[in-house]
DNA sequence: CTTGACCCTGTAGTTGCTACAGGGTGCATA
DNA sequence: TATGCACCCTGTAGCAACTACAGGGTCAAG
């Protein structure tokens, strides 16, 4: 299949996928006569495993290491669960953030009476951190 | 004052503070006969009011329109509102995607029995998107 | 007089793409 | 046969919001 045909069949934009094989995320592909891409079912299950990762909000580092792991099924799979733990390790610490400021842009959003911008409650609170009632 | 002095002053790395100076976000302090930055508490205030807005998640382009207003306190203030509640909505919406992915990564997550990547659930999950329960 | 901490400008790197510019290929239609 | 159009190619530059140099100047203390 050309390149066109990947990027839809895996909703991959035709950049990206030529961007995964130039940073080596995805393995060169045979060319045909007139220099196009031509790609097989390998090829398309690795993207697929790219792109279900991304979503997932694995970095392309990661991904780089899960791939080394599943392209040598005898290693020790303990470390692709490590990625995976650390990487919900992190997830929740950005819920957890993104929390708390949740929280502070609430009680900032909705003091405007509709006002001058000088008697802003809003602009007010971004000026003055000590409003804030946690450490975001 | 001086940069370093500003730096520390705010908790602001002083490249930092010349890229806002850069793009027009503070604007062009005075110098010294050494061609060093002197910075009164106006720009301390200004740097202050823009780290606070960037600690919780503004855009520099939201943060330059909050400053306009902040700027000139004859305008409406509706203005930030919006900007404010918007944002709002934009973690709300992030919030409730991380969510998601979460639940999805804590499904993956310790699958591994500790053996072979051949065999490894983890790798087999992120190869194959149709095991997950929810569109992330 | 030298050491070290600070300051300056300008440029390039980071992440994960995306968007051209400027060209070639291949197939259907007039 | 011409020509239009969709597709493909390479290479480079752009995005956000910084960060990290390189290569130089300034200043006070010891």
């Amino acid at each position: 299949m050309k390149i066109g045909e990947l990027s839809r069949a895996t909703g991959t934009n035709v950049e990206t996928i030529r961007y995964y094989e130039r940073i080596g995320l995805l393995p060169e592909p045979a060319r045909s006569a007139a220099n196009y891409r031509s790609y097989g079912p390998d090829h398309r299950a690795r993207l697929v495993f790219v792109r279900h990762s991304r979503e997932l909000g694995f970095t392309i580092e990661e991904i780089r290491s899960l791939l080394d792991l599943s392209d040598d099924p005898t290693r020790d799979c303990t470390e692709a669960d490590r990625i995976a733990s650390a990487h919900l390790a992190q997830v929740e610490d950005k819920i957890a953030q993104l929390s708390l400021l949740r929280d502070e842009l609430k009680r900032i959003v909705g003091r405007c009476r509709g006002g001058l911008a000088g008697d802003c409650r809003v602009i007010e609170a971004l000026a003055d951190h000590s409003q804030c009632e946690s450490q975001h």
